[in-house]
DNA sequence: CTGAAAGCGCTAACAT
DNA sequence: ATGTTAGCGCTTTCAG
């Protein structure tokens, strides 16, 4: 074992060519005459070879690779987009690297320079939630790397996105509760330096205002976007005896904190307290009580962003189109439908 | 914009040195005065050098990457696997390709020739569920790349394994329930080809003869390790009015998927139905009710892969361990936990 | 249709 | 402590 792989200079000594011949054939290049290509292919394989991808793209100067970035995996919401991506990637042609900023806005850096290092012709990136300097993406650009950001993104202008009606989304859930009674309204924001716990929350304020209903500054917590800042903004009014009718939370990974923190204090959701989420997950329904929910279609964001990336990956002039919405969609299930408060 | 790469010979001659130099600098090798690479360093901060990795691999011929191969990424027990994996990644300073299969045996196939051609210097893999020609591996281990599976191997001899004592966590699981006066036991097997499932049905069947209980064929279901086997399993034994008191399910997916099923025809778990699942998940314990379970340490199980892959390629020659046994752990919670049948 | 020459950007080995 | 030489394995001109 450990036999030493074969290259291109093995197969032309062994066929009487040159490596260049070979490495034409190899990758069916008109050039090279379709018996040759066969007799080349077929000793190739018969020897074992298996290309130097790295040598190739030195030499061609092309990587055929994207780098993806995203702030989790293992969470319904990316790991959905994570491997639609994959199979984008698949039918481009194209490799994937990811990697995971944790949440963290340094190793998200760390990750970017990587790519960039690597030669990736491309990012698709979905900002981690503490991230506040955008000078990388700059950076990122000023390499003429195309670079395309979803569903969590920067506030930088002329930037490709990909992401949700966000605000819209929320507006509509919070309008559908206001519709049936609910006046006492709490909203688990997340951060709203970000775009997305921003927008949400303006959809919620949106709809709140359009309807004359006063906003409980108490009742719009701030945090986080996973289990943890649900279960403790959950826990921190329930403590104060300030609980709402019915809690709006940004993210599904909250919307599971809150079904947590009420369990363990014996809260009934839908009699004791009622709630709605934004963003999905195949298990929902499963919940007791299954959570009403704004969908986000992560098939079609994933998608969305490995079409618009490989536009300007092939275009690097061509502006066009690059603030793609995607529409979202009020799944109701079995909270937030009637109102049954006092 | 679209400013080309500064390069290490942009960096020499700024600074009238040889690239060898400035390369060594970088790299903080000790032949370079301390000084001179501070002024290195500080010149090619400035200057804004990005390292380009693919020709620093060529020329090196180290890649200081490892392959990943994994069935599934939006599936709790993989992610979190990734994950962890990813967070080890960091420390030893190896950069991470990801691949993934969606349980497809030619996809898996194309994942690890390209991570060969990728120069890969190690493969972790769990194979997919119908993987069955397992000679791509074996070229893996004749090119002298070290792979280590995880979770789902291959059966292979001299390979290096890590997983969970699947036979054990079932037999403990089955012989919970036995001991709480469970006789009509069903199990959800998934598929035997491949290790999981087939030491999961053995320590079923351990478990089962142990206590001189009778295994009713028709209650042991194969098909597949998703929810829709669950669901499927569950619907075929419920339309023939032949359900079991007791379903043990290969995997945690295959357990939601009796959990839609039993909740589609009305049927309560616990009360008409009970159930036990190999496998956990986060929010396992927010489902209602929440499912008791056979816990594999995800974490443990990435943290011994990577550490034996990376001794694997620090030492070619050592054999050492390499069939690494991680225990599991029984975590009741409120199914399974009381037989209250007729 | 085929091949010879040159080089991608970097690093290892060996000088100096 | 710094530089010279050579080459990683492939692809891209450009000749023939």
């Amino acid at each position: 074992m450990n036999s030493k792989p074969v290259k291109l200079s093995d197969i032309a000594k062994r066929l009487h060519y040159s490596t260049v011949t070979i490495s034409k054939a190899l990758r069916n290049h008109p050039d090279i005459a379709p018996s040759t290509i066969k007799k080349i292919k077929f000793a190739a394989e018969e020897m074992g070879y298996t290309p130097n991808i790295i040598a190739r793209n030195l030499s061609s100067r092309k990587s055929n690779t994207i780098g993806v970035v995203v702030p989790k995996i293992a969470h319904f919401f990316f790991g959905s987009m994570i491997e639609e991506i994959y199979n984008r990637a698949l039918e481009y042609n194209y490799e994937i690297i990811l990697t995971v900023s944790q949440e963290n806005a340094e190793r998200e850096k760390k990750h970017i320079q990587t790519l960039m290092a690597m030669k990736v012709e491309g990012i698709i990136i979905s900002i981690s939630q503490e991230t506040k300097n955008y000078d990388i993406f700059k950076l990122v650009e000023a390499r003429g790397i195309p670079i395309v950001f979803v569903d969590r993104v920067p506030k930088i202008d002329n930037i490709s996105i990909v992401s949700v009606d966000d605000r819209d989304g929320a507006f509509r859930a919070i309008e559908h509760a206001i519709k049936l009674g609910y006046k006492k309204i709490a909203h688990f924001a997340g951060y709203t330096d970000i775009n997305i716990g921003r927008e949400r929350y303006q959809g919620f304020v949106d709809a709140m205002e359009k309807h004359g209903l006063p906003i409980n500054p108490e009742w719009v917590c701030h945090g986080g976007f996973g289990e943890r800042f649900g279960y403790d903004s959950f826990m921190k009014l329930y403590k104060k005896n300030n609980l709402p009718d019915l809690i709006f939370t940004v993210t599904y990974p909250v919307a599971l904190g809150v079904y947590s923190a009420a369990k363990e204090v014996g809260l009934k959701i839908t009699e004791d307290i009622d709630i709605i989420c934004f963003g999905n997950a195949k298990v929902q329904s499963l919940l007791s009580p299954p959570i009403s929910c704004v969908n986000q279609p992560t098939d079609l964001l994933a998608k969305s962003a490995m079409e618009l990336l490989m536009s300007k990956i092939k275009n690097p002039e061509l502006v066009g189109i690059n603030n793609i919405k995607i529409p979202t969609e009020l799944i109701l299930r079995e909270t937030c439908i009637t109102f049954n408060k006092n």
